[in-house]
DNA sequence: CGGCCGGTTGAGTGCTATCAAGCTGCGTGG
DNA sequence: CCACGCAGCTTGATAGCACTCAACCGGCCG
């Protein structure tokens, strides 16, 4: 059941078999919600995080006038809230964009988890530190790379983290989005996405297409994204 | 020395008098840097976070063309890099915006530390995802705010966070940025910045000259950057 | 006194938004 | 089985916010 999320941790730390059967204790229940749900309000008090089993998450922010503003996507094997852990109520919500599969941790056996396994502690924060380096490398997109390259960086950005759990392969990958979800992502209007996709198409280094990317000329598309993987702390700590 | 880290602390939680001395005993160094010096650079191996004492840090990141997103500001009290103790090296810079008085905490100091404080290992957990929810808001306004609520949120943000550790109050506050540094922070140019300054000064809300943010208007500021002070987490977990 | 950094302002450009219309695919219900 | 409705995609025309290029100013420092 938490397949995805052991393979995520053991592409950069090593798991004993006794840390992974106290990390499978944690999980006590697995939810299924259909796509387009908000499963965490903001500010909503939490006594547990959730773990991504299977779907796409978001994690969104909203404006008075109407603007949202997706600040991460999460995919199979990402606790998509282990900060509400510490924050105890997060500052933005949680949505669906596929039918998900969700892992439940309560904070309580969360605690007594980091309480046995002091290391499982710190590789937790080191997860939610990569998450925030997430962020970061996006902040860097909408603020300094125009669309053509943010829609880039995108695409490479999740072929690297569907790849770590086995979702992607050099060809592209299954990407449930819809173009106004990666407006939101973006900054951008689903219009201009739309303009985007259709010259990224056209030059043959994308295609996007009935839920699918297809990678066309990798090579290109990292030129285009200017993407560098360093960000995503892909060896651990000690790499 | 680091009175506005307790400041800080405290302004979420309860330390005590032991722990405060714990904390004090891992701040084993104090540093000066002048304005402008990168204090730590993308990708070098750390041993250490930085504790800023005094002064004015910004976390940053280049592109090739010259480009540089400022992804978040630090002002005395932060851990600019406490994020450093579980990723080893760093996705970004940090530099000095100001001439800055930092101080050193070993990462084996900070282990001990947490190992018998295993509060202050949530705790300072805590304070790295505050800094990941600041991230977010600022992806929120580089995403879908205008350059007047991009300024507008900034100035509100900084006049909150300084706050905490006494250095702004009703009318305004000292902030030694350059317009320029303003735009590196909030995707735009320093001929936009000073433009919207202009505007924000001749419309009565905001005034930013000579290194000081004068608030004329601060509900008028508030309202013009859809500023809501929740992601900054004031009131710890509890509240 | 000269150089330089930061700030200011003007003119023109361009990237992305807005508005609008039509298309496509799919699920639903008659 | 087909009509309908709706969500998402596509494309065109127009508008506007922010960028670029450029010139000049003022203060500070060597």
């Amino acid at each position: 059941m938490i397949e995805s999320h052991l393979l995520k941790l053991r592409a950069r730390f090593p798991i004993s078999e006794e840390e992974e059967a106290a990390i499978r204790a944690v999980v006590t229940e697995e939810r299924h919600y259909r796509a387009d749900k908000t499963i965490v309000r903001a500010g909503e008090v939490l006594g547990y995080s959730t773990l991504l089993l299977d779907g796409l998450l978001s994690r969104y922010k909203d404006l008075r006038d109407g603007g949202r503003q997706i600040t991460e996507l999460h995919v199979a094997g990402d606790f998509a809230d282990m900060h509400a852990y510490t924050l105890r109520h997060l500052d933005h919500a949680v949505m669906t964009l596929s039918p998900c599969r969700i892992g439940i941790a309560r904070h309580e056996d969360l605690r007594a988890l980091f309480a046995a396994h002091p290391r499982l502690h710190d590789i937790y924060w080191f997860f939610t530190n990569v998450d925030a380096s997430i962020d970061r490398e996006w902040t860097l997109s909408l603020g300094r790379r125009d669309a053509r390259g943010r829609v880039a960086h995108l695409f490479c950005e999740l072929g690297v983290r569907l790849g770590l759990v086995g979702m992607s392969d050099e060809t592209g990958y299954d990407l449930a989005l819809t173009q106004i979800d990666i407006a939101e992502c973006l900054g951008l209007t689903s219009v201009h996405v739309n303009r985007v996709l259709k010259e990224l198409r056209e030059s043959g280094i994308v295609e996007f297409r009935g839920g699918r990317v297809e990678i066309l000329d990798r090579r290109a598309l990292e030129a285009a994204a200017e993407f560098d993987p360093a960000y995503l702390y892909l060896t651990g700590p000690k790499g």
